[in-house]
DNA sequence: CATCACCTTAAGACA
DNA sequence: TGTCTTCCAGGTGATG
């Protein structure tokens, strides 16, 4: 501590700090219990209404309440949160604030956490357990990818209906994937609360949301293995990656790290090993077996913002990095310690997303240099740029251009508050809606039925479209 | 060179 | 309707 004398205002502040922090500390965990039985009614009942009419909700409360709760009873105990609590009994100097909660390593609970005591909603376990059994039962897995199925996608044919513009979490939605099953259409997204929802889009009733606290701060990775749908994994800057176990009813912690765990992956013929990358540039490959790391390279300069894995050989990795590039790895060749570089993918800012196409013929990368780029050809060496606003801020999360059905097109958020598509020629075209009131962000699309796009904004919610 | 303060931005909550 | 808070982005410009 420095020895300065502290002026009254300054003690003062100081009191209120500690007062905050040991507030925080006893509510810690006990106010999580506690949150999620009074949130969890709140946010059941409006569920419907809300989602029927997303513009107004008179007497009832939204889920939004649950946000503002959370926050106020000092449930997050991370340091930047606190530090916004703070903020909001001593507005002025913040300048010493970022010193003094000190950097706390989270109060993750560092085990398995039981979807009891994560469950932050109002829907029974026991259904959603039922829900995913019988997905698991009655998914097949033919080929994955719809390839070939060229340009029978007519986007004129997509469509928002207004029951599928649906509130699922009080967050900002950082992440969101579908189940890969032919058989039913459940949604994963994860908040910047740490919390993650299950949406079973086919269950029309009332219910058909589950939400889950895992992390306590924003989730930065979901993982669900294409053919394995009990894997699936989640990551969070808060250091935890964690586990789905239907069967014993948790989420299980596969490993906690003192650094922010960044982006999330796995192999597609191998169900024992995830990778992920953590703090700046490191990216580890994970034996579930042996539970530890097996390899771990530093790849980048900067943070890794995704992982992908080519669907036809397993063998090469694209990462992309906050160091403004992204890079083909070949890991079946070791080369001065680390995978062999196959290319580098230089952008002029950082880049944000970097994936295969279905094939894994093709790869796109966004940057926030407002640049879509797009790789084609042998060797990728088929080059275009696509100019696209990608200018984000920080309120919302960077837009990240996906593959659609075939490697045909891509899509992409848009801060118009549309979806552009944009097609491997370069050419733009956007599905607009006067239901989409916000920006959707961040999009994943439903492997096996091709017209179903899923689209996530800042405030919880998801945009479902479909094809008539 | 590394760290820090500050600003931008959209969206929901609230007055 | 206007105002206020958000907050792990990222650039910029100042400071040590």
């Amino acid at each position: 501590m420095a020895s300065q004398p502290l002026t009254e205002y300054e003690r003062k502040r100081l009191e209120n700090i500690k007062r905050n922090a040991e507030m925080m500390a006893s509510l810690k965990l006990q106010s999580k219990a506690l949150e999620l039985s009074s949130a969890t009614k709140r946010d059941r009942i409006e569920k419907k209404g809300y989602k029927i009419t997303p513009d107004k909700k008179p007497k009832s409360e939204t889920p939004v309440i649950m946000r503002r709760s959370l926050r106020t009873r000092g449930l997050p105990p991370d340091p930047s949160t606190a530090k916004g609590l703070v903020d909001n009994i001593l507005p002025p100097p913040l300048k010493t604030l970022s010193t003094l909660p000190p950097k706390s390593p989270t109060a993750a609970k560092l085990g398995p956490l039981s979807f009891q005591e994560a469950n932050m909603g109002d829907s029974s376990n026991r259904i959603f357990i039922d829900s995913i059994m019988d997905m698991l039962d009655n998914t097949s897995f033919g080929k994955r990818h719809l390839v070939g199925s060229g340009g029978s996608l007519d986007l004129d044919s997509m469509v928002l209906k207004q029951e599928n513009v649906v509130s699922v979490m009080p967050g900002k939605i950082s992440n969101l994937r579908f189940f890969p099953s032919d058989y039913r259409s459940m949604i994963v997204a994860g908040d910047k609360f740490g919390n993650i929802a299950f949406w079973d889009v086919d269950s029309k009733g009332s219910d058909g949301i589950y939400l889950y606290q895992l992390h306590t701060t924003s989730i930065s990775g979901i993982s669900i293995h294409p053919f394995n749908l009990s894997k699936v994994f989640s990551c969070c800057y808060d250091g935890l990656v964690r586990l789905l176990d239907v069967e014993k009813e948790s989420f299980d912690l596969v490993h906690s790290s003192d650094n922010t765990i960044v982006s999330l992956s796995q192999w597609p013929q191998d169900a024992n090993s995830i990778c992920f990358s953590e703090g700046r540039g490191v990216l580890n490959v994970w034996d579930m077996r042996a539970g530890k790391s097996s390899s771990s390279w530093v790849l980048h300069d900067d943070r890794i913002n995704t992982i992908d894995i080519n669907p036809e050989n397993t063998n090469l990795m694209v990462t992309s990095s906050t160091d403004a590039s992204a890079c083909i790895w070949d890991l079946r060749q070791i080369d001065a310690g680390r995978p062999k570089n196959l290319m580098v993918v230089n952008h002029k800012k950082s880049v944000h997303s970097a994936y295969f196409s279905p094939t894994g013929s093709c790869l796109a990368t966004t940057s926030t240099d407002n640049n879509v780029g797009i790789f084609s050809g042998a060797d990728f060496m088929d080059k275009s740029m696509v100019y696209h606003n990608n200018h984000t801020g920080w309120l919302i999360s960077s837009l990240r251009a996906i593959w659609g059905w075939d490697d045909s097109s891509l899509f992409i958020g848009s801060m118009k508050r549309e979806v552009d598509v944009i097609s491997i020629e370069g050419n733009t075209r956007s599905l607009q809606s006067s239901d989409m009131s916000a920006i959707p962000c961040r999009l994943a699309v439903h492997p096996q039925k091709v017209g179903t796009l899923a689209a996530s904004t800042s405030g919880g919610q998801i945009y479902l479209w479909t094809q008539s």
